[in-house]
DNA sequence: TATTCCGATAGTGAC
DNA sequence: GTCACTATCGGAATGAG
């Protein structure tokens, strides 16, 4: 069996689905931060001020006094001190922090915080603007390291669902039937047949209007068959125009996400299927019904 | 000590609060009416044709083509064969069933049910019309009923609460005080005073707009403290005008019951605290548990 | 749009 | 205004000596 190779779109079937040495394929780090969810209450540690906090233009749920203990500061500890957290969090540089989302919506759902305090509580609309970032530096940076984590990502999720993918079963047999060690060498195809490339199933983006204040990027997969996903907002936030993807930006000026009520607009509205269309009005559970045979599908893809 | 009599405000305290020979002290019948709730589900049994269904002016719940089965018609096997249900029925005439009600909404609450198959599907602000009983004798009929049925309930209230009655109490240390054998005889009073009259804590009506075809009247105490009492429709429908006493009939012909729309405003309005007032808007928890002080209070009476 | 808890609201099905 | 079940919708608290 060859080795692993870092295209996506070319991996090593993993067959081994113990949650126990899963990290291994997905990163090289030390650092334990798929193994599993966080403890479900996130204790806060004492942190330092906030050496900013300006209002953003585009509203915020932050009041103007801000209590680093309010639920909006939760991504803070991970952002101030990401070396204290190694369950949770993937990789760190100065400039960012990957970690998982403690409230997975999708079967993959990661957060790329940016650490730089001036861009606490400023809305991501705001950050990844010309007045904000003129010359698109910010928005760069933040696309390269979302690339980054895509890949990583997008491992990940051919580690869980690879198994289910008729793409990856080809690949597999062929390169059964071509192993060095093979008698049975009948195929004369010069490659193998590529995989399923995961990162096409990885969408990266942020919400017109976060809750928390930390500025972050989802980098989550396609499937929204995340435990979490519990109503019409989670699932809205990620399949109306409210996720704003990062090749979205910098946004024109009229875009009408700038319009807190347009915002709330696009939570209430209809919910359909991801895949198919499906409108299924105000009926979450019906739509989560549907998606698990929807999702079942798409993992065989 | 004393036998017991049949008013209800100097009746015998029974001490005895199991509820294994407790109907002795409500009826003289063999039957066993007051023993227990039904079980939950009911079991309609099969039933013969309806003889009549006309609509009602007022508008009706019941669909045009009735059908036995139909909610609306669970009543129909007391009123058709009440012999057939001794645990439920109290008891009955050939114009009238008493029953128990299966969901009581108060610590006593009984149904006096019209037998005639004429008063199927009539709501009950036709029945008692002057257009439907020109001559009152329906209304004169199912009063006397009731009357009778107000003293049962109110026997049974004071079987049930009494041990909590200051004044019963009082009544009761009289007794024993006086009673045949008693070596202390130190009150000079000629008469025991006078226990509680449970009968002004009973009260008689219809439902506005009932949703049991079956014409059918409340004899239910005034606590609200029965455990099917679930929501707000449940109260303010004993709550409001749209609990209409029997005395009221027959009522004036604009009277606005008469408007469906002003039925249901009533059943929509605030909940209000039928002791002392208290407005809990929309909160029926709220009102549940302010309720369980104020009975507390009442029982006390 | 953070979660969680509680509770009010709304639709359905009942044979 | 029948009940019981499911689910949607709506507010409030959320820390901590």
């Amino acid at each position: 069996m060859p080795n692993a190779t870092t295209n996506t779109s070319d991996p090593v079937v993993q067959h081994n689905d113990s949650s126990a040495l899963k990290d291994q394929s997905f990163t090289a780090r030390k650092r334990n931060a798929f193994s599993e969810l966080m403890s479900p209450k996130v204790k806060l540690q004492k942190t330092p001020e906030l050496m900013s906090h300006s209002e953003s233009s585009s509203t915020t749920p932050v009041p103007r006094s801000i209590n680093p203990n309010h639920f909006s500061q939760a991504l803070l500890p991970y952002i101030q001190h990401p070396e204290n957290y190694p369950t949770e969090v993937i990789n760190f540089t100065d400039q960012i922090v990957l970690l998982k989302d403690k409230f997975p919506k999708s079967i993959v759902h990661l957060l790329l915080c940016a650490r730089d305090p001036k861009y606490h509580n400023m809305n991501p609309l705001d950050a990844f603007s010309k007045e904000h970032d003129s010359d698109g530096s910010f928005l760069a940076l933040m696309k390269h390291e979302a690339d980054k984590a895509r890949s990583l990502a997008a491992s990940e999720l051919r580690r869980l669902i690879g198994k289910h993918s008729s793409r990856q079963k080809t690949r597999e047999q062929w390169l059964d039937l071509h192993r060095p060690d093979s008698d049975d060498k009948r195929q004369v195809d010069e490659k193998p047949p590529t995989g399923r490339d995961y990162t096409h199933e990885i969408r990266i983006g942020v919400h017109a209007q976060p809750s928390m204040a930390s500025l972050h990027i989802h980098i989550i997969s396609r499937d929204m068959a995340g435990e979490k996903l519990k109503h019409k907002k989670h699932y809205n936030s990620f399949n109306t125009p409210f996720f704003v993807e990062l090749t979205e930006f910098p946004l024109l000026q009229g875009d009408n996400r700038l319009d807190r009520e347009h915002r709330e607009e696009l939570l209430r509205q209809d919910l359909k299927c991801w895949r198919c269309g499906k409108d299924f009005k105000n009926q979450f559970a019906k739509l989560t019904g549907h998606l698990k045979e929807e999702v079942h599908d798409w993992k065989q893809a």
